[in-house]
RNA sequence: GCUGACAUAGCUCAGCCGGUAGAGCAGCUGAUUUGUAAUCAGCAGGUCGUGAGUUCGAAUCCCACUGUCAGCACCA
């Protein structure tokens, strides 16, 4: 005799077991209509699985999170019916819910084209209207397996097999489709209304390169037309935050054929990348750095003690002077331990703080290039400390406020923190890698920091601590890291002498924090959608004249801007005011000076925003401590 | 690297089933001297990514290569 409590707090008793549907049936026929599962705690279920005890319950519909998720999750297995029905011999195998929908992967021999896509959506639109039942089955596991196997369906049968054997097993049946589950799904297909499929790709199966590429088909689903609208409108608006089309917009640097993955910088670009450059020096000094230089190619015998000619070979840009074989480096740090090493080391020195603008090049897989955010030439600012196993925790704290303080400075709030630990494949023993994550892990305890454990994700000399950002479809980049390494300064013969005056080993911890200019500038674009502030913008001010009886006045305004620093354009042609505002702006200057009669005899400027803000006249002094204050506030707000 | 799609003027794009290319913007020239997001007119601009093939004839069809885009794998 259940008694069950409602989200509202009241209770129901009931005198036999009864399923979620009826519960919701008696709070109201038209819940029990949209009712998508139940909520028995913090456990879902299906609206036709039956309450035997006492129990809180929520009846979820698509005005939850979780009914949502159910919509997408019940919508993948309308895409396997779907497929299974045009496509008989499809094998199906994994269709998990994802931000914003669902993708299904498939072993299928027809290859799948967006006419196919087309196809199966119109497919799934009339499989929902049949208004078919979902229902759960529950069937051992073996009797699973052999169901499986013998509809040809391996991957199934095999993605069984790993589950123990003794388990009963939740399956899932609409009309003739079934497929392994845990539930819960709609009650119906006619709850599936509102979802679009989207794009199709290869993936490999369980997500290991030497195994079958399946064809993956992404999907979204929604509660309400509305909101799959929403959606698709936002997509679009990314798509326009895309740093490529800002990079080709305001002319700010390309990348050709002859050279994938590598960037030419344009006059515009450049600006941005050395003001960051300037501004990480200042960072430099003031944290206690020595910026140092090292050489970009170096002899085959370095990689092979350093351990990159065996692990990183591939990656590597190779190249052969009087039958030598060098190395174009992929990262500075075998360098900057050869600067280390220069004389004898005392610990009086450490912690010795290196840092260096690390111009690198790596071979990466051509699918893997992207735009400014995964290029093949790069800079890094690299930096190395060497320091005592003591001194990691200050160290790797210090950089995280450091870190910080620069990502601040940069408008960036979004950030991702993540700590990787130990790899399969590494080098150390166990007890040095638990002293080196639980350094870490203590680190970001100390720092308050929210932050996720990325397990096996370190690298394989060490633990790293990773701040991640999102580009503007959402994907993840690492910006920057702080590694622990125990293993190269020893591979490099690196060491000091200790107070006890025995020689030691000394600790390296990798460092970055724009993690390379390339792919920080292109993270850049997208977060200000390529409205730089002040600090940064290729141009800060332009000045527009009405007529060309200004031009002195506008060439005497501008010579002023540029002797306090600021970076001005002058636009003299024989254009409507309202042109040259337009093109301005749409190049993203940020302020913009209109000259006319008025402002030449009363001797001040019009100012006006990128925005379309009206700041009346001023002074030119008082312009210049506009810029100032403006330029002072970096991206900060 | 793998799977799929794409590659036409500086940029954004059109060019159906094969008959040697078109628009808008930008550029140049001229007119206009203009007050807060596009003044008007004229001109010029392309071996249609590269190579090979089918064909009387290829931007269009086939093949290879290169690059780009999305996803996967990899990764700062």
């Amino acid at each position: 005799m259940p008694i069950i409590t409602l989200a509202d707090g009241s209770q129901r008793p009931y005198a036999q077991p009864v399923s979620v549907y009826q519960v919701a049936q008696d709070i109201s026929p038209g819940l029990a209509k949209n009712a998508l599962a139940g909520k028995v705690g913090d456990h879902l279920v299906d609206t036709h699985s039956l309450i035997t005890q006492d129990c809180p319950l929520k009846i979820i519909t698509d005005r939850d999170p979780e009914g949502i998720d159910i919509i997408r999750h019940s919508t993948a297995h309308l895409l396997a019916h779907a497929v299974k029905e045009l496509y008989p011999d499809t094998q199906v195998t994994i269709g998990p819910v994802i931000e914003d929908g669902f993708y299904y992967d498939f072993s299928c021999p027809v290859t799948f084209t967006p006419d196919t896509l087309t196809a199966i959506e119109t497919r799934m639109k009339e499989i929902a209207k049949r208004n078919i039942p979902i229902q759960r089955l529950e069937w051992p596991r073996d009797q699973a397996i052999a169901f499986f196997k013998n509809k040809g369906e391996h991957y199934k049968a095999e993605i069984i097999s790993s589950i123990p054997a003794n388990e009963t097993l939740s399956l899932y049946q609409q009309g003739d489709f079934i497929d392994l589950c845990r539930g819960p799904h709609v009650p119906n297909t006619q709850h599936l209304k509102v979802f679009k499929l989207m794009k199709i790709a290869g993936a490999y199966w369980r997500g290991d390169a030497r195994n079958e590429m399946l064809q993956r088909v992404y999907g979204t689903a929604w509660a309400k037309k509305e909101e799959l609208q929403a959606h698709l409108t936002q997509l679009e608006e990314a798509e326009k935050r895309d740093h490529r089309k800002i990079g080709k917009a305001l002319d700010l640097f390309h990348i050709q054929e002859e050279g994938p993955g590598m960037v030419f910088w344009h006059p515009n670009g450049w600006v941005i990348y050395r003001i960051l450059e300037d501004y990480m020096r200042e960072k430099y000094v003031a944290h206690g750095y020595q910026e140092i230089r090292t050489p970009q190619v170096l002899s085959r015998t370095l990689w092979e003690k350093s351990g990159h000619w065996e692990k990183f070979h591939e990656d590597m840009f190779i190249t052969e002077s009087e039958k030598h074989d060098y190395a174009i480096k992929p990262m500075s740090c075998p360098g900057h331990v050869q600067v280390f090493n220069h004389g004898l080391r005392s610990y009086r020195e450490l912690p010795l703080r290196l840092a260096e603008f690390g111009n690198c090049h790596r071979n990466e897989a051509s699918g893997a290039l992207h735009g400014l955010i995964r290029v093949r030439a790069f800079v890094q600012d690299d930096g190395h400390i060497f320091c005592t196993e003591d001194q990691i925790q200050e160290e790797a704290a210090r950089f995280i406020d450091m870190a910080q303080g620069i990502y601040e400075d940069f408008g960036f709030t979004d950030i991702t923190v993540k700590l990787a630990t130990r790899p399969d494949k590494r080098v150390g023993a166990e007890t040095t890698w638990d002293k080196a994550e639980k350094a870490l892990e203590a680190t970001l305890q100390q720092k308050k920091l929210l932050w996720q454990l990325a397990p096996g994700e370190g690298a394989f000399y060490g633990p790293k601590i990773e701040f991640s950002m999102k580009d503007c479809i959402g994907r993840q980049f690492t910006c920057g890291s702080v590694q622990l390494d125990f293993s190269m300064p020893e591979r490099l013969g690196a060491s000091y002498v200790a107070e006890d005056n025995t020689r030691q080993t000394p600790v390296m911890l990798h460092r970055a924090i724009f993690g390379t200019l390339e792919r920080f500038i292109g993270l850049l674009l997208e977060h200000y959608a390529g409205i730089l502030p002040v600090w940064l913008a290729p141009h800060q001010v332009s000045i527009l004249t009405i007529t060309e009886k200004q031009d002195t006045f506008a060439a005497e305004i501008a010579q002023k801007l540029q002797e306090q620093g600021f970076r001005t354009k002058i636009d003299l042609r024989n254009e409507k005011i309202g042109f040259k505002i337009r093109e301005h702006t749409l190049n993203r200057v940020p302020f913009q000076v209109v000259l006319g009669e008025r402002e030449a005899s009363t001797r001040t400027v019009a100012v006006r925003t990128l925005r379309g803000h009206d700041l009346g006249s001023m002074s030119i002094e008082a312009l210049c401590q506009l810029l100032a204050q403006e330029v002072a506030k970096r991206g900060r707000i």
